[in-house]
DNA sequence: ACATTAAATTCGA
DNA sequence: TCGAATTTAATGT
């Protein structure tokens, strides 16, 4: 048997805030919402964010633990799988810098519906629940980002059902290419998507080696460019548009 | 699975 | 502190 190319997941749960700190500045610059926001509103926001570094295989949040936070990603990427506890993976969604997760159940305040796992080494930033109230009672702009953000995502898990059912590995990787690289949903990301073969092997489900493939097959079509330790995108709706 | 190449890190002056 | 040497990581076949 080849060695098993997953990440470890079997690490146990630290305790990710006793280890989080206040927002550098930098930091702050990368964080869409914040700039919408009115002084009072942003000074408060700013006091409550908390940044974490998470190691690659980290485990963020888990099923069934309750929403404290609402977290959103500053770099690195991070998975978002919705499996069930015993056998196939339902869903899988990554979330490049810039994205923002868990408004869904924060508002309800509920448990988490899904794991998050670091796809690589990244640094995460959260606010409160509470904080997160108080700025959707007050915020018409920040409303207006989460309400993006929660029908983007709507429309993600709809595709995502579409991908999952498509056999052609060439129009997968196409469609979750284009899935990650979703500029209304992810302004963090530019036209270049840093993320290497093996990491897009484990979102879309498919070996390294014919990720590189599907990757070349792209590249032909002129839908992207292949570059070292990433890849950039020349045409996002030439990728959404791939179909089998 | 293996060979090649890019990038990151170490180390010596 | 610079850059050459070494190690690690990513790619291509």
């Amino acid at each position: 048997m080849a060695t098993r190319d997953e990440p470890d997941i079997s690490r146990s749960h630290p305790p990710l805030v006793a280890r989080a700190r206040p927002a550098t500045e930098s930091e702050l610059a990368d964080i869409p919402w914040l700039k919408t926001l009115l002084t009072d509103e942003r000074e408060r926001a700013v006091a409550d964010i908390k940044v974490v570094h998470v190691a690659i295989g980290e485990l963020l949040c888990r099923v069934g633990r309750p929403a404290t936070f609402w977290f959103g990603v500053i770099d690195g990427l991070l998975k978002m799988s919705n499996d069930s506890s015993r056998g196939v993976p339902i869903t899988f969604t990554g979330v490049p810098p810039g994205g923002w997760f868990g408004e869904g159940t924060v508002l309800k305040r509920e448990v988490y519906r899904y794991n998050i796992q670091a796809l690589r080494k990244s640094v995460v930033a959260g606010i409160s629940v509470e904080t997160f109230h108080w700025l959707i009672d007050r915020s018409i702009p920040f409303n207006r980002f989460v309400m993006q953000q929660l029908n983007e995502r709507l429309g993600q898990f709809i595709g995502a059902r579409e991908i999952d059912r498509m056999n052609d590995p060439d129009v997968r990787v196409a469609r979750s290419l284009a899935a990650l690289f979703h500029p209304t949903l992810y302004p963090g990301v530019g036209s270049l998507l840093r993320i290497t073969q093996q990491e897009l092997g484990y979102l879309v489900g498919l070996s390294r080696q014919r990720v590189n493939e599907a990757l070349h097959a792209l590249q032909r079509l002129g839908l992207i460019r292949i570059e070292y330790g990433g890849l950039r995108v020349l045409d996002p709706d030439g990728l959404r548009r791939q179909v089998e």
